[in-house]
DNA sequence: CACGCGGGTCAAATCGATTCGAGCACGTGC
DNA sequence: GCACGTGCTCGAATCGATTTGACCCGCGTG
């Protein structure tokens, strides 16, 4: 009764075929001599019992393995995936982890839920770790964007003895990790613009730390930047120089880039020190600072230089093509996924540094010799 | 020496605290009458040999219950991702699985990978099915972006008695379904664009199906649409007008909707007798016949009036806000997400259909009196 | 004082497969 | 004819937990 109502076991199979499960087992992993005969008996029984391979649950506790790897995001899943960024980094990751057969598992990153405010008073915020990092099945998690400073994910994974692979900054004690030149990166771009003849070159940032905070940055803010690639980009910037207003931003998309240029090129500076140029240290900003410029009536270059960083396809920035210091994305993502292969080989870890090329666009000329007002149209 | 090595289990953590291995499962499931002393004993023991809670894969081996829900893109992931949509809509499933602590498993979908050309014969295209469909451990699976009619990727499914969950159409015998009101919202916007006047109206459609052709569709063509969601936002626009042209796209994409309207404002048809609207069946192919219009020298909405469907955010399309008729994406995904707890449950599947609503933006206007030729600024 | 009841603990069965080593039958070589 | 391979099959242990029902002990009641 029960028992054909359930799905139907290896046991039932053998049994219905007249063999021992052992061989009914052969029959399906192929990891063992046995003859094509008997092989072909033990398909027709689970061909009659409507049995379709054996059961994952079952193969994954005896292995030991579950073939799934975590991937923490950086964020809440809808921010996280409105990055292209995080994206084509993940579709690297998906394809190679895929073509060995290992899944995706996709988990939230900390969300530090604020502390409820009784009467006034601030609780402390609770580092809120997602309970897939507590209790999911994974061989492997991957970090994707970056480790912070006392990382709550990380120590969750460290208590479970998960192997962690990291992606963008943060070195981990014992696990491999695949970052870019970040640093060399935005001084890349800013010496683009210096020999365009620039000098007055205003950054736009990517953000700090969790507090999603906007606005302009100072030596003191500076210093607090916890985020690893975040710093590595300032630090390649004054590099090569120092901006004459550096404005942080509370995520990387279009809006925030744009809401940074508009301060920038508009209320902030007084229009005679209205900086010639801008770097962003990502595309979106970018972009958003090219669409904030359009809307001030300023013309792109002409007026002003935008560059970013990434190399993301921005087709709705037609008819303009974004300066961008370009980083192998795709390529990222097959690293990380390399990385992984390796931890589950039982490899050394190892620490991967991919490198970036400036890409010059229509965003960015040479600076006007007199810095015309805008005549805004609006 | 090997066992001090690999991971404790739950049986050495109550040797240890001198309980046994039931009373240790005790404390940590909670679910049976156990002393405060005991379960100290036990957590300290637990503690002492850096015990974290019992291994997953025993405990899903034991409730036959995995805890992860398989989501099936509708495309390889890089490209799934590239829609704000599917974001939108992946995001608010996870939100409320995630509260129920399930995780969510990403496959790739089937993927048609070309028959092999040999030497100009087209062998057949291999529908190559994600082998994590075939093998990985999953309760349900989501096929978030419909099902087609002989759906491989259901297919397997079924073979494996996977329960399954629908979005967007094609209803499955037995499994719950999240519709949305595809066909009433194309009619809405084409009625909107008929109050303003137009009768003219070009169309630019979502892929009919897996072919990613691009081009001016007919009513053989038509007949052939085998994408649910596809089909019904067709026969929207139809229930209102017969556009003047029917354009197909490879993938709800900018660039697709920007080459599109290029034809259809530009070169394809007569100026005299250039569409006045574009209706278009998502906010990314609107986006790009905004953006193709503006290259073309034409007003939105002065010379051409566009409207979309689906309703995300565009920060970058500023100034302009697009006219769209907004689904409820989060919702969407957030009743996918109820409708797997539902299977889960056992309950009996549903069909749930979600409304939609008109959003007039800046991006539709009156008819303009005469047809001004546009003097493109090129 | 005996009995019943119930809270707490435990032994053992179970989930569904994989894998190791033993065993068996058949064929070959000496 | 006997010993030895070789090649397939099988039994049993194992993976790590959950869960059922038995059991024990102490306390309250008749």
């Amino acid at each position: 009764m029960g028992r054909s109502n359930a799905r139907p076991t290896l046991a039932r199979v053998a049994e219905l075929a007249g063999v021992s499960v052992s061989t009914a087992s052969l029959a399906f992993s192929g990891a063992g001599p046995i003859t094509a005969e008997t092989r072909d008996k033990v398909l027709a029984a689970a061909a009659e019992l409507g049995y379709s391979g054996p059961n994952p649950l079952g193969r994954q506790l005896r292995s030991g393995r579950s073939g799934i790897v975590g991937v923490v995001l950086g964020d809440q899943p809808g921010r996280a995936f409105r990055d292209p960024v995080a994206v084509k980094v993940l579709d690297g990751l998906v394809d190679v982890l895929g073509a060995e057969g290992l899944g995706v598992l996709l988990i939230p990153g900390v969300r530090a839920v604020p502390g409820p405010r009784v009467d006034g008073e601030e609780t402390a915020p609770v580092p809120a770790v997602d309970p897939l990092l507590e209790s999911a099945a994974m061989d492997v998690a991957v970090l994707v964007w970056g480790v912070l400073t006392d990382d709550a994910t990380l120590a969750a994974l460290r208590r479970r003895d998960v192997p962690v692979v990291v992606g963008e900054g943060g070195r981990v004690e014992g696990a491999p990790l695949v970052a870019l030149d970040d640093r060399a990166g935005t001084a890349l771009a800013v010496r683009h613009l210096q020999e365009l003849g620039h000098t007055r070159i205003a950054e736009i940032t990517l953000p700090l730390d969790a507090a999603e905070r906007s606005g302009p940055i100072d030596a003191a803010r500076l210093a607090q930047a916890d985020r690893t690639s975040t710093r590595h980009r300032l630090a390649g910037v004054r590099d090569a120089v120092e901006p004459v207003i550096s404005w942080e931003t509370p995520a990387s998309l279009v809006e925030h880039g744009r809401d940074a240029a508009t301060e920038i090129l508009g209320a902030w500076v007084p229009e005679t020190e209205r900086p010639t140029a801008i770097v962003a240290h990502s595309d979106l900003l970018a972009a958003g600072a090219v669409i904030a410029a359009r809307e001030l009536g300023l013309r792109v270059p002409d007026d002003v230089s935008v560059a970013g960083f990434d190399g993301i396809d921005l087709p709705w920035l037609s008819p303009d093509v974004l300066t961008s210091v370009h980083q192998p994305l795709q390529a990222k993502g097959a690293a990380l996924g390399r990385a992984v292969l390796g931890v589950l080989a039982g490899e050394e870890p190892t620490c991967t540094t991919l490198p970036v090329e400036l890409v010059p666009g229509t965003t960015t000329g040479p600076v006007p010799d007199v810095v015309r007002p805008a005549d805004a149209q609006a």
